[in-house]
DNA sequence: CTGAAAGCGCTTACAG
DNA sequence: CTGAAAGCGCTTACAG
């Protein structure tokens, strides 16, 4: 037989169609008793909403949106993209919702996308990835009216909803690891300074690079990119006073720079140590290992979407902040040998 | 003002809400000089189609499905993934057809993810992935009705619609560089079995293998996972007779391969030559870089697309082979010297 | 070639 | 607590 609708229900229970609809949603109305029954006549016939009539009739069109702005080259190789996805996905597969994702080549193209959403009515809401300084999409975003959560913000009045992770506490433990292996020297090799998170992960390394007594705390900007990455790790080993040690700000840049040292004969973790910031498989099976700091990507996106979900079902926006990550110490770090770094490469 | 619905274009252009209609879907029935003054009106008030009133008045929703039935580990090591949407994502933007996308843990999950779909009206047609020999989504598929396109599905009776690469092509590719540097021992580390994909390039590895006179074509089989690509390397090294070159069926499995000949300190490419299917980030940040069959998977995904989206417009399903991949000669494979291989590690 | 009308499957006031 | 009815924005026969 062809799928079941509330009028097959109806029938099937002897009720009306708006106590079908009202047991079924779990609203006033109805009577325990009926609301049982109806609930498993539909359970019996396998009636699932039609969701265009569903949003049609003004509620919702159970799904959220996702844009990545960003090109196939970066999301394909930092494992970070799709990790967030599955985190997203075990939240509302829970609650029955769809992901509509899309992935364009700047914020221009994801602002019209989410006007097209809009117009459309093809989601309730929307997460939002990458907050930049002055983010340009929180005025059509406002325009919309559509509510979003932004993923990886610090904390900010302009910004509702967001979650985003302890990187203070991050990356304390990354230079107390340091630290403690003797290093006095560390550089960081950072993402787009118009990230805000990179913004937050910088002034964190300079108060804690300070309050542990390292030497001046110097940050490199670059793309994400395995290119920059090994291109800033040659810069830093061939300038006058190379560091001991260098925090990359991803996985992809890690690994790169570890090629780097490996073409300049500088032996890891000898004469140099590496931290990728997030942790992957390719950490672990690069040569030496990769120490990293991990942090629970999954659980970061489920969050989110958990966030999102909630504010559809009327509650308050929030800001929530996740847990620090968690250094995992492999054999990209070592002791520093104070000879070594006083000879000029 | 609020979003303009056809009730609205159709008073500003004095004509019925019918013939908006045909002339905003380009059917016949409205003049062509009334089409055109539509078509200025409804671009001039930015109305776009609400998709859930479309989908419900009987037509298509707007949107195709995508499911992928693996571990969120699997998922973002692979860089294939997410090009594949990439490409897939880039055709669908030229219609302005939306993705929903979902990823779950096994196939029980994802056709689940069908029928739910398919019940709520949620998506007009399915992108496939990871073919299985016998595959046990087919039944289900053919039960719901639900347009379908097999991606990565060599030509077979059972299915109606997919695309393929050249592999054949490609290996003949992979195997005659080899040849070319000396080399008369390869094995291969293959994925699942269970792949059809994974069969086929078997058979062509044995076949090309005989063709070129080889040693006996030796296969192991793995999970894809970066583990198993590293133990199956080890294995294969520590065997009586190693091979003088090993060809991956993914990336991660020959970067991680890469890191048993350093724990093993077997010098690549002197010792031993490595070959990747499938190009990626990964295969220029390691040392030496890593030889790759490089194919545009972006390409191969928006094929696939673009086969589904002709599919919902009434053309009839077709299977499609897209070009072989190219080899990227890099740092991994070179001649071989005939002598370290008389001698047993 | 054009217009008036029914209907897709839901939700939601409104009257009992 | 329940039922009858309108309406969401489209598409599509059907009559002119």
């Amino acid at each position: 037989m062809a799928r079941p609708t509330i009028v097959d229900i109806a029938r099937a229970a002897g009720v009306s169609k708006g106590a079908v609809s009202f047991a079924l949603n779990g609203r006033p109305g109805v009577s325990d008793k009926t609301r049982a029954r109806v609930q498993q006549v539909a359970a019996e016939m396998g009636w699932l909403p039609n969701v265009a009539a569903r949003s049609l009739a003004g509620t919702r069109a159970g799904a959220i949106g996702l844009v990545f702005a960003r090109s196939a080259d970066t999301l394909s190789a930092e494992p970070f993209f799709m990790r967030l996805i599955a985190g997203i996905e075990s939240e509302l597969s829970l609650r029955s919702v769809a992901l509509v994702f899309q992935v364009v080549t700047d914020h221009t193209a994801e602002i019209a996308t989410y006007r097209r959403w809009a117009a459309e009515r093809r989601v309730d809401g929307l997460l939002v990835v990458d907050p930049f300084v002055d983010d340009d999409r929180i005025g059509p975003l406002d325009e919309l009216a559509m509510p979003s959560v932004f993923v990886g913000v610090p904390p900010s009045d302009d910004l509702v909803a967001g979650v985003w992770s302890d990187d203070a506490t991050s990356m304390s433990q990354v230079l107390k690891h340091l630290v403690g292996l003797g290093h006095k020297r560390v550089v960081r090799v950072a993402g787009s300074n118009n990230h805000q998170h990179v913004q937050v992960r910088n002034e964190t390394f300079r108060r804690i690079s300070a309050e542990l007594g390292l030497d001046e705390a110097m940050i490199v900007e670059t793309d994400y990119t395995a290119e920059q990455g090994a291109q800033a790790t040659r810069a830093i080993l061939m300038s006058p006073r190379p560091p001991s040690a260098i925090i990359y700000d991803n996985d992809v840049m890690a690994v790169a720079g570890l090629g780097v040292t490996q073409q300049l004969r500088i032996d890891v973790p000898g004469e140099l140590s590496l931290v990728a910031w997030d942790d992957s498989q390719m950490c672990r099976i690069c040569h030496p290992t990769m120490t990293a700091l991990g942090r629970d990507i999954e659980n970061f996106g489920a969050t989110a979407a958990s966030l999102l979900l909630d504010m559809l079902d009327g509650q308050p926006p929030r800001k929530i902040e996740t847990p620090a990550g968690v250094l995992i110490a492999r054999g990209s770090t070592g002791p520093v040998d104070a000879q070594m770094h006083t000879t000029p490469r």
